[in-house]
RNA sequence: GCCUGGGUGGCGGAAUAGGUAGACGCAAGGGACUUAAAAUCCCUUGGGGCUGAGUCCCCGUACGAGUUCGAUUCUCGUCCCAGGCACCA
């Protein structure tokens, strides 16, 4: 056995090892219970980050352990192969997307390699390739076929400079992220797949997921964003074309006194047009179009408006309401637009009084009336309905229901739910992407490529165009193509790109079956496999990588593919990795390797002047609080960077990084490899001791239960919440009582219990630190890999104490604790408690009122 | 503004069917080994008090109340931090 733990030899040694003899490779197994494992995969960025080692540890502890528990695991990878950064870096390094991407995922491949992790690489998949998004484009086809994918024109962010749509996390202060010119919003026909009309279902089983975070499917519910009221439809006046209003508050109708459309509503131009008030309504809708939409930005807009020229009908009351058209009104909420009730809303309080439109209080409190020329503030509490004709004296909360009946009996409005949950905009004028499978011809419209043509190959062999334009429409051998149906030879191809998101919306279930070409999956492989039981990513994915891969299941569902709604049984988030920021006051932000530590401050290496310490942000280039996976490899090796990452806190959450704690992780791994140094010779030629405690006495004994109890707490800390924080140091516990105890080692059975203890810390460290697991129980003499072997069990015989401390309170307040056997009754209990000597002195003299026993615990004396 | 989390030593974090607050680790201090250093091993380490330095006393889990024999844990209120959503009709 070597002298010193050298974590590069035995690393590849073991890597290499579990390559050659296919340990992680895995099939379907019907007989055999299975545990599907998955983490987010990457995007291929060129290098992992710790974020991702982080991910991918938590992971494989959780793949390793359960294939120790019998489980059949399947625990693949794979890549996010599409999106912008590969055109950036392409444009920018004149190479191209596909050749960057290929690139780097082979260099990450190796750096995933080097952490050690027990994936199935057979089943490693590429989004980017068209044995992949083939059937993506087919499931396409499929969606169109039944109307869940459809095109229509619809407002978007659009960067004038770089020609493309911008996804609204994209757009930073109203520019563009990229070249930094404002962001403005233009029409586009885009394609949309209909994930509205799942919304309640996607909102209803958030409460069905019990092994997601609340946290998560709370974010989800929000973003749904049901709310309930009624629709109501405003007559306008001189046509017979109605306005369609979405309200939560159906019961203040009657005070509606104008209405509000949002500038890009189709009404706004038509009821204008031809009136007085047609100039300055375009003036104002163009300018409301160019103005930014970030959350910063509006909240500095004061609300305005402006009069269309047109009125409309109060329903209920048939007062003329004037039309306005206003900056707060969004199209995407509701209708578009909005009845304005000032009496019992801030925001048209506000417009209301600025323009000088009517105020009509329409409920009232119980006891007393609200004058609208001098209330400050909206009422908007319940109470009781005033001026609203037959519904006077009504409580408000009733008229929610009843005047929604009365609207419906006219024909002019029913209750009705809204969500806020938008249809899922897919088109990207963007090159690398998967291609949406459609042909526009002159005559047909537009018509669907045939399946049997598909897939439609992105063309890789194109020169990337300056400023990020997708090169696609310029491609002629790419966009001529024959129609589909008329075979006229003059159809062009769309030439959009779809959405990344959706390649990630089902990839986990590619991954049961990676290389099928005869359909999307083979649906036997996937019913074996499916659902995940437990997924685990970064919390940034909590509403849209997760809500869509839900919608996605559910589309799959209709289609017969697969028979269940959920895709991720289990979801685990984990925390951002943090690290403090190091800033010179002449160069900025410093990463790590810039500043040197000297009388406990950090100093520049450039100009050596003291950086200021900043706060624990999340890792981030822009900070440059970052550590490279790399140099941690080199220096400590993956068993101490996986061992830290799970040490330093609890997976859900933030992780601090800190150089000394890598140190204590790798402390402790020489600690344990000194540990076998010293038994291994005499320990290794014995079996290890499974028998009761009963045949053994002294140190050894406690040893012993205290090994079976490690193995239960570990067990729990991992099976319950996935702490392997608390788990590891139940781990180091045993270990140092190991140190502590005097083993005799001329003598047999304590040898056998203390290969007992050893073989325990090795099996129960071994999802943590596998190279270094492997390597140990190696040495103990056993044949056959780690991976074969089981997950250790405990005796129950061996958990109890023989002696218990139990400790005495007076009044709640502790004043001696005892130790006494563990089979001790409730009576030899009080009774030592009472005639203990510190507890008299507080006891004497007083009355006992009380006296409460907890079994193995506590005693409390109340006096 | 609304919705989620969360406030525990110098630091990361333990402990919640209510029952010894601070496991484990880091850092710090002291000691052993060494010609020396590194490594290693051992001890101390929440704050304060003391006529009897003890199997001693007081205080202490953001703050203030409450329930209880007993509250880090449960209830109510307040403050602060982080994340999400937000002109949502």
């Amino acid at each position: 056995m070597q002298e010193r733990y050298d974590p590069q030899a035995i690393e590849s040694k073991w890597q290499r090892y579990w390559e050659r003899e296919g340990l992680f490779r895995v099939k379907e197994e019907p007989d055999r219970e299975k545990y599907y494992l998955l983490e987010m995969f990457p995007y291929p960025s060129g290098k992992i980050h710790m974020g991702h080692v982080r991910n991918y540890t938590i992971g494989d502890v959780v793949a390793r352990y359960k294939r120790m528990r019998g489980y059949n695991v399947l625990h693949p990878m794979g890549w996010d192969a599409f999106g912008m950064p590969a055109e950036n870096a392409a444009i920018a390094n004149r190479t191209h997307p596909a050749r960057w991407t290929y690139d780097n995922i082979a260099a990450m491949r190796e750096q995933l390699k080097r952490m050690g992790f027990s994936y199935d690489w057979d089943r490693e998949l590429a989004t980017c390739r068209p044995e992949y998004y083939r059937w993506e484009q087919w499931l396409f086809l499929k969606m169109v076929e039944k109307d869940m994918a459809y095109r229509k024109e619809s407002y978007v962010n659009w960067c004038e400079d770089c020609q493309t749509v911008l996804a609204n996390e994209q757009v930073e202060a109203g520019l563009c992220w990229r070249c930094g010119r404002p962001v403005r919003q233009k029409k586009l026909w885009q394609w949309f797949f209909r994930i509205t009309d799942d919304a309640e279902d996607l909102l209803q089983w958030c409460d069905r997921l019990p092994g997601w975070p609340e946290k998560v499917t709370t974010m989800q519910k929000n973003w749904i964003g049901k709310s309930l009221g009624a629709r109501i439809h405003f007559p306008i006046e001189g046509s017979d074309e109605t306005i369609p209003v979405f309200t939560t508050r159906p019961d203040t109708v009657f005070g509606a006194t104008f209405m509000c459309l949002a500038p890009e509503h189709p009404l706004v131009a038509a009821l204008s047009s031809g009136t007085a008030q047609q100039e300055p309504v375009a003036a104002f809708v163009e300018r409301i179009l160019q103005q930014e939409r970030t959350s910063q930005a509006v909240e500095s807009y004061e609300k305005e408006g402006v009069f269309t020229g047109a009125y409309c009908i109060n329903p209920m009351n048939g007062l003329r309401m004037p039309v306005y058209t206003a900056n707060f009104a969004l199209m995407e909420y509701g209708t578009g637009a909005v009845m304005s009730v000032p009496a019992h809303d801030q925001r048209d309080l506000d417009f209301a009084r600025k323009y000088g439109l009517d105020i009509v209080v329409v409920v009232r409190p119980e006891d007393g009336d609200l004058d609208p020329a001098t209330m400050e503030e909206a009422y908007v509490e319940p109470g009781v309905m005033t001026r609203s004709g037959a519904f006077d004296g009504m409580d408000s909360r009733r008229a929610k229901e009843e005047i929604p009946k009365a609207l419906a009996e006219k024909g002019l409005g029913e209750a009705t739910v809204n969500y806020r949950l938008r249809d899922w905009g897919i088109s990207r004028q963007r090159y690398w992407g998967a291609p949406i499978p459609m042909v526009h011809c002159s005559r047909c419209g537009v018509v669907p490529v045939r399946e049997s043509d598909l897939p439609v190959i992105l063309p890789e062999d194109v020169d990337m165009l300056e400023g990020g334009r997708t090169p696609l429409p310029t491609l002629d051998e790419f966009v001529r193509t024959a129609c589909p149906r008329c075979g006229t030879d003059d159809a062009r191809r769309e030439t959009d790109t779809m959405d990344t998101f959706v390649e990630s919306s089902w990839y986990f279930e590619r991954y049961c079956s990676p290389r099928w070409n005869e359909g999307i999956f083979d649906t036997e492989a996937v019913d074996y496999w499916m659902p995940v039981d437990q997924y685990i990513g970064g919390v940034e994915h909590a509403i849209l990588h997760l809500l869509y891969s839900r919608y996605f299941t559910r589309v799959l569902k209709d289609f017969g593919l697969v028979s269940y709604k959920e895709p991720f049984t289990r979801l685990l988030t984990q925390g951002m990795v943090c690290k403090e920021t190091l800033k010179c006051p002449e160069h900025g932000f410093l990463l790590p390797e810039e500043a040197e530590i000297r009388d406990g401050r950090a100093h520049c290496l450039r100009c050596d002047r003291p950086a200021e310490v900043g706060r624990v942000e999340k890792m981030s280039k822009s900070k440059k609080n970052v550590i490279d996976p790399n140099i941690l490899l080199e220096r400590y090796g993956a068993d101490t960077t996986r061992l830290f990452c799970l040490f330093a806190a609890p997976p859900e959450r933030d992780l601090e990084w800190s150089e000394q704690g890598v140190e204590g992780g790798a402390r402790f791994l020489n600690r344990v490899w000194r540990l076998f140094l010293q038994h291994r010779d005499r320990v290794s030629s014995v079996p290890a001791f499974d028998g009761s405690p009963d045949d053994l006495t002294g140190d050894v004994r406690d040893l012993y239960k205290k090994t079976h109890q490690t193995i239960r707490k570990v067990t729990r800390d991992i099976e319950e919440r996935f702490h392997f924080n608390t788990a590891i140091a139940a781990v180091m516990e045993l270990v140092n009582m190991l140190y502590a105890t005097e083993v005799d080692l001329q003598d047999e059975l304590p040898c056998r219990v203390a290969r007992h203890a050893l073989e325990t810390v090795i099996l129960l460290l071994s999802p943590v630190v596998p190279h270094f697991a492997e390597e140990l129980w190696a040495e103990l003499g056993n044949p056959e890999s780690l991976l074969l072997a089981a997950w250790p069990h405990y005796r129950e015989d061996a958990l109890e104490q023989d002696e218990i401390l139990v400790v005495v309170q007076v009044n709640g307040k502790l004043r001696s604790r005892m130790t006494l056997p563990a089979d001790a009754s409730e009576d030899a209990i009080r009774e030592k408690a009472l005639s203990d000597e510190n507890v008299r002195r507080f006891i004497e003299g007083k009355d006992l009122r009380r006296v409460i026993v907890v079994k193995n615990k506590l005693v409390n004396i109340v006096v």
